[in-house]
DNA sequence: TAGCAATTATTAGTGTGACAACTAATTTAA
DNA sequence: TTAAATTAGTTGTCACACTAATAATTGCTA
């Protein structure tokens, strides 16, 4: 193994990964759409599934509890969702959109996803598979 | 196009950048090497290339000047490294390593180079390939 | 060569990420 | 059945990323 050689692969990981959110994020200034490409991650994901407690929207989106109640902080300012009693455990809140947050989903997810197209130019669907497998294995060899 | 399947790879990206920078620096933590991942990123380009001015630097790093400026800033409390004042031009200054910095590079790079390698296991010298296409390509397409 | 645009580095402001410590509520186990 | 352990969420602190604005210097050009 030429560790010297494999050891840059957290430079180009890190690197694409910080282009990616910032072209994401130039993206959603220029459009105005007025929130954060990690507002817009947990948004979508409540779209699809709400109510949600912090706990379940912070394994979901791959955040930490106090990254995730920061950004739900922000979202909820932005009047985009609210919190909830949880009708069984009090010490749980429950998270849902407020009726203007599924608007916004609604309205931004399909130029999102043309933003995020982009980023597959050249690529092929071959590509994404080697792309989601060596990422992922890469993730789990480091879960411990 | 299955826009909604590619999407999918920005979240992948960004959990798998997040999990390798966090197991270095912990295992830097355990390891009591006193420096975050990403000062030990400047210190060791400085290593093989000093002195550079902060442009270079900045370049060379992909990491945009504010950044640096305050990593830079970091490290040089530490002892690790110093500015010194560029020959020709005076807006510029240059860094370069202290006798402490050499030494903390020397020390340190088997140990980094160990922890690298964990995320490499169960892949191949081909997946290595790929991986780097796949990135650098994204990189690419996002460029401007 | 005087004036102005470009360049180098820094500072300020906002958002995010990781970790530790904390409060309140719930579960468990003596 | 109460004390201890666990769980949900929040707050504080430090580090990093990105944008915009600023100060100092340099270099071009009219």
């Amino acid at each position: 193994m030429l560790k010297e050689k494999y050891s840059q692969y957290s430079f180009i990981l890190d690197r694409t990964a910080r282009r990616v959110k910032q072209y994401a994020q130039t993206s959603f200034l220029q459009n105005a759409f007025d929130i954060t490409i990690d507002q817009w991650s947990i948004l979508k994901i409540l779209f699809h599934a709400d109510p949600m407690t912090h706990k379940e929207l912070a394994e979901k989106s791959g955040k930490d509890q106090p990254t995730l109640t920061r950004i739900v902080d922000i979202i909820i300012k932005k009047q985009l969702a609210e919190r909830i009693e949880h009708p069984q455990d009090r010490r749980s809140l429950q998270i849902r959109l407020t009726a203007s947050g599924e608007k916004k989903v609604a309205q931004l997810s399909p130029a999102v996803k043309n933003i995020r197209m982009k980023a597959w130019e050249n690529l092929s669907e071959e590509d994404f598979g080697h792309f989601t497998r060596i990422l992922n294995t890469i993730y789990n060899n480091l879960d411990q």
